[in-house]
DNA sequence: GCCATTGATGTAAGCGCTTTCATTTCTCAC
DNA sequence: GTGAGAAATGAAAGCGCTTACATCAATGGC
């Protein structure tokens, strides 16, 4: 049974206070050294700066941010990473994150809202000093919790004025206006939709209201069984439009809730020699890099993922007062037209 | 310039004691109720809970991984979520890692291996408990740092029995023998190979040795030029491919260090209409969804990366002694076979 | 019933830093 | 040279928790 004060020297790792002892001056004085060095005279500085190397010192992240209350630490909550969209995302945000000195703790909920709000306590818990977050649609408790914290977040891929939260992304819905209005004008009238799962997913339920909606403006609906929802798989894809390729009167053009849905769509078409676009169009949402390479390329919107990592970043990172109110940034999110829509035979 | 009694009560988060002063116990119960509730009568239990449960109360990060001296905190360092295989593999060890209440703290370094040592240091800095790292090449200082330190690590992506870290991968010049040996059996004699860029990867460089002396094994080498070696794209992989194309002779297989470049290949042949598999034949590695879906298939190299991530979290999590001897789990990485190959022409 | 165990609590000493406040040391204008 | 103010340093009090260790109550063998 040693006692403390050996403790550290057996086998521990050097302390601030080791350092100190070692430099002959106070840990007040290293602490300084580390964390604003201007504030210390050169002569101390460079002989706290030896003891430092010399010993093999390194700060203790714990100790630090309970002594000054913040974990230099920032957290992002996303429903899967098995998603390129998510991933792109994030790994913009880990980079601009890191080269602030903060470090990005991660957690993916898989689409299931009680282990989101598991995950956001989690990170509160570990003391987050802000938090991107996935869409609007939350279990209440955590928008509870958020609020008791007084915590710095962000929902991103959405974009919404009204929302009395800071929404960092783009107008699912106003996007997909954009695409059916496209391919209205090219002269379709017969419309099907595969969309990604909503439940739980504002973004996919945003992305079928918003076809919905357009339909319903130019006075057209979409086949009685309306948007079929899909995970997010190509074959989820291909087997979506075998089914839709069994309706009569068969559709002309296909709307899809996600490039990958899109992009099986596709693959389908092409294997059942039907002609895209001539035969049928077939439009994607996100813009993966795949949809420009594709043959005949994929008509979709684009996602501006990486800028949305890049401003959710600053605003997580801009140490201005507490909570201003919310913020909204829209990124716009545009029709991409390539080859796969043309006007219905 | 209220007093810190006060600061408690007036703004910040309850805390332990508060807690403790509003079920009348000791701080050493709540904590006992928190972290091993079996240890605390059922009577004072419940009381303990509902006074946490009145009082808001969550545990302080921070204070916590102090006293105990563990963050209960697992850090991955990867070049990029960008890449399908590395967010794959982040993917399910974050889902395990949240399974045992442990956080992920990720970390991204673009390849760049002085970026990674100080990664490493920062996330060695937070206090993570095991650490991910991602193939063997590595700044020795990091190696130091994380000797120094006695932290757990595994080096995954790789299989090296007998490097002195612990390995959980597979082995990627294996694999590469196994790709050269399929084509030669096909009867393919003029190979060409398109590379993932080798500085400071050293997955990719085992994959372009591993080819080369497959090929040294059958007395072939590659075209003069040698691989050709290309960022993660699949514009690389047209553009490569055309490349090969201008040889004379031309070569009859080219095999891929990865999916996507195979995948960049395979769409700037259908361009150029270069039959696949008849006039061409066309391997990948890492196996993706598209591979299988796009045709007429991608013959590739299936990466159990998905077992990989549920592997070293086990790694990671399991807490039996210090460090053991190096260990080393082999993943097999398998042929896939499927129709971008056929015998030439 | 009595004493040795066992189990449940409480006490209080840190964990390794940051930061306030007091003290000491410099700077200069005069 | 002197004293006022600025700059640099040190002393020490926490930050919010965990965890020996001490204490006290309950249990059971005899």
């Amino acid at each position: 049974m040693r006692s403390k004060r050996l403790r550290n020297r057996d086998y521990g790792r050097p302390t601030l206070e080791d350092v100190a002892r070692h430099a002959e001056v106070s840990t007040a004085t290293v602490s300084r050294v580390i964390s604003d060095p201007q504030r210390v005279r050169p002569v101390l500085r460079l002989r706290v700066q030896e003891s430092i190397d010399a010993l093999g010192y390194t700060p203790h992240g714990a100790a630090r941010a309970l002594a000054s209350q913040r974990s230099n630490t920032v957290g992002a909550v996303i429903p899967t990473l098995d998603n390129a969209i998510f991933a792109t995302t994030v790994q913009t945000l880990q980079t601009e994150l890191s080269a602030s000195g903060k470090t990005l703790l991660l957690a993916a909920f898989d689409y299931d809202l009680e282990r989101e709000r598991r995950q956001i306590e989690n990170l509160l818990v570990r003391g987050v000093d802000g938090l991107m977050l996935t869409g609007e649609a939350r279990h209440p408790a955590a928008y509870d919790l958020l609020a008791r914290r007084g915590i710095r977040y962000a929902n991103t891929y959405v974009h919404d004025p009204a929302s009395p939260h800071t929404t960092i992304g783009f107008d699912n819905r106003a996007a997909m206006h954009k695409v059916v209005g496209y391919l209205h004008q090219l002269g379709h009238r017969r419309f099907a939709m595969i969309a990604g799962i909503a439940e739980g997913n504002d973004r996919a339920s945003e992305r079928i209201a918003g076809t919905l909606e357009a339909l319903a403006g130019h006075g057209l609906a979409l086949p009685d069984q309306g948007p079929l929802e899909r995970p997010y798989s190509m074959a989820a894809g291909r087997e979506a439009l075998r089914n839709l390729l069994a309706l009569d009167p068969r559709p002309t053009a296909v709307v899809c809730g996600n490039d990958v849905l899109a992009l099986g769509a596709l693959l389908e078409a092409a294997a059942l020699g039907i002609r895209v676009p001539d035969a049928l169009s077939i439009t994607g949402f996100d813009d993966l890099d795949l949809a420009r390479e594709i043959p005949p390329g994929l008509t979709t919107v684009h996602a501006p993922l990486a800028e949305m990592g890049r401003l959710t970043a600053a605003y997580l990172l801009d140490s201005d007062p507490g909570l201003p109110a919310p913020k909204h940034i829209e990124l716009s999110a545009e029709l991409v037209v390539r080859g796969s829509t043309a006007p219905p035979a």
